[in-house]
DNA sequence: GATGAATGAGGATTCATTCAT
DNA sequence: GATGAATGAATCCTCATTCAT
């Protein structure tokens, strides 16, 4: 019972130090940060950091991963409910607004801004990033196409480069109307953007005679 | 004489130094970079650097500025070059891949990761890559598509969103490709991507008939 | 039953945290030596080595001692083999050479450094070391000295100079052969500065003749 | 002239590093004083303490080789004073009781106790200490044994095990005495110890009868 | 205007020690 | 009695910045 209480208090300290890890990297910049302001936020001793993480570039590691998999979790969960079923141009609206939001999550730019200021010096950062969240996203996503294909619903050859048109169409506008994450976009230009971007799509790849934008 | 020959070196050395601020910053991170590390690569001595530019945060402010406007003229350049003569689809292509290799060039990836990576300390950087370059782009690239449009090579009511899809079918997809400009993507995957780009934005905006990917 | 076990088991574990503590103090020095390190090496958790040692600096204290009386006991053994009985060259020689062998043996140099090193700070090591050992060496060689002059067989009429300055003939010399103890020096050439002290000192203190070196 | 006192300045603040780090790891040991501690000691900031020396280590080299010089410089001159002129007894007193000096300067002791701390991590310390100044010091005093010996003064054939026992009667009755540098020794004693040296290495080595002790 | 030297503030990391179990 | 985890103080070293020349 103590032994649960123990355990759980280790789990929660270790659970700590990463979120207050994340959050720091992202407010100060993974170079300015000091471990000093992340023991501070996660309300531990210094030392307790360096126990748990043994560097400040392995702590950067774990916490990128954390949240990495929160990201794809959210992200298949939303390609996941891309299915045949009711409306197609509903559907991919309704699905390309839920990966916009996941894309305009707040630790999802971080992750993206944190990836790119170290990239250089940690590489594998994007293998934790890229190979294990957005290409599976990508692949997941790819799938779905892939099989409304078959279903007739849509006219493509090339799944994997429909999706990555996708979700270009869906992300790449909001880095200019985000300002890199930095301003907030209303809901309504989201769901417009969405709206275009399907609209942009089904043109090219739809069955049904697309409408105007 | 000596007198241009000191104006001259003053120059030159004003121009080396931020040149290597810019390659020392890319390839070490700005936080990383030590003002040691700018000036050996520039050849002069620490306090040079700071005779000239005042601070650390103004020497990446000045690097960034000289880098981005070379970008946004190159930039430009390619933009001008989307005109009403000849084949629709083969200008696009041309210019598309021009504007793929812009975006490749690997100054302009260690522009975007510097700006990622220092944009929560030092938000007037975004200023300068973003308003004073990338929206130019977009705009002068949405004047040229309005002006198809008007010639009646295309479809479209919001030029400015088309073009931020056209531009985001020619960008996004060589994020995952190039893995943030960390790889080389060889000249003809480039034009087969450039190809699909243009593709599907002429499914989607052209007024002739679409071919199939 | 289990209880001697038990009583075994501390008494070994005390055992091997006082061997351990000397092996990494000889090896890395006091100083830059953790206790992590000691109880890595004895196989017991950090903790363990403050229950029984209270600190660090007693465990120095502890480990020196418990190698001092090794030493102690290694000289002592030695010296009391100078008897009067047969040649006393050659017995002389003996001894010399077992004084030698326990003043070169790799804990004798050990001790020596750690006590030069922490002199300063923890002055009663000396007294353990020198106190407790060297001087009380020094002693019963100055007495087995004595009886041999009382017999005879050597004139002298301060024995515990005689004796100092016999140590002194045997191992300030190993000082420079050895470096301080970190090179090996071979067993002949032991055997040939035991006899040059041996000899030195006799023709100074002996009655017999003595030979040319 | 102000490029002198810079210079000068310069010099100085070398020299006191020197001085201020010999005086802070003498009496508080290498591993366990602080670069602090230094820095105040010579009144500069720890970082020019750095930019001079470069770290830690280096520190402590640089500080070891002046110190071993200066001892080398006096301990020679010692030596060079052991000529043929006048009473030899006499003169092999006086020089042996100005090595005796030499040998009990504060600074000196600090040199043997510090290097014997550090020897295993740092064995190039030896090399400065011993090859560069002791064994020189042993060869003059053989070279002047020799000539001596040439002259008809003493009786010898080899001239570098002399000089290393005359040596070591000199300096090994110091350690206990001094209980290794710690206690000061009055002149009368020295002046007692080194008569006590040189009667029984002449004895050994002399060719007029040697009195009693 | 360019430089070499000096500095103060700060940052990553380690370590002796304690405590709850 | 033995342990794993936590901690606060210290330590080495770096770096942006300034000054005298």
């Amino acid at each position: 019972m103590s032994g649960t209480t123990v355990a759980r208090g280790r789990i929660d300290k270790r659970q700590a130090i990463l979120d207050a890890a994340f959050t720091v990297f992202a407010r100060e910049g993974y170079a300015q940060a000091g471990v000093d302001a992340v023991a501070a936020e996660a309300g531990v001793a210094k030392a307790t950091v360096y126990n748990h993480f043994g560097d400040k570039e392995n702590l950067l590691r774990a916490a990128f991963a954390a949240v990495a998999e929160d990201a794809l979790a959210k992200n298949m969960a939303a390609v996941e409910r891309l299915t045949g079923e009711g409306d197609l141009r509903e559907r991919l609206e309704s699905v390309g607004l839920a990966l916009m939001d996941c894309y305009c999550d707040e630790r999802s730019w971080a992750l993206r801004r944190l990836m790119a200021a170290e990239l250089s010096q940690l590489p594998d950062l994007l293998d934790i990033v890229q190979r294990r969240a957005a290409d599976r996203v990508m692949e997941a996503l790819a799938d779905r196409l892939a099989r409304l294909a078959l279903a007739g619903r849509l006219q493509l050859t090339d799944p994997l480069l429909a999706a990555e048109q996708l979700a270009a169409l869906l992300s790449a506008p909001l880095d200019r109307r985000t300002r890199l994450g930095t301003q907030e976009v209303p809901e309504e230009e989201l769901r417009h953007l969405a709206k275009a971007a399907v609209d942009t799509f089904l043109r090219a790849f739809g069955k049904e005679p697309a409408e105007a934008v």
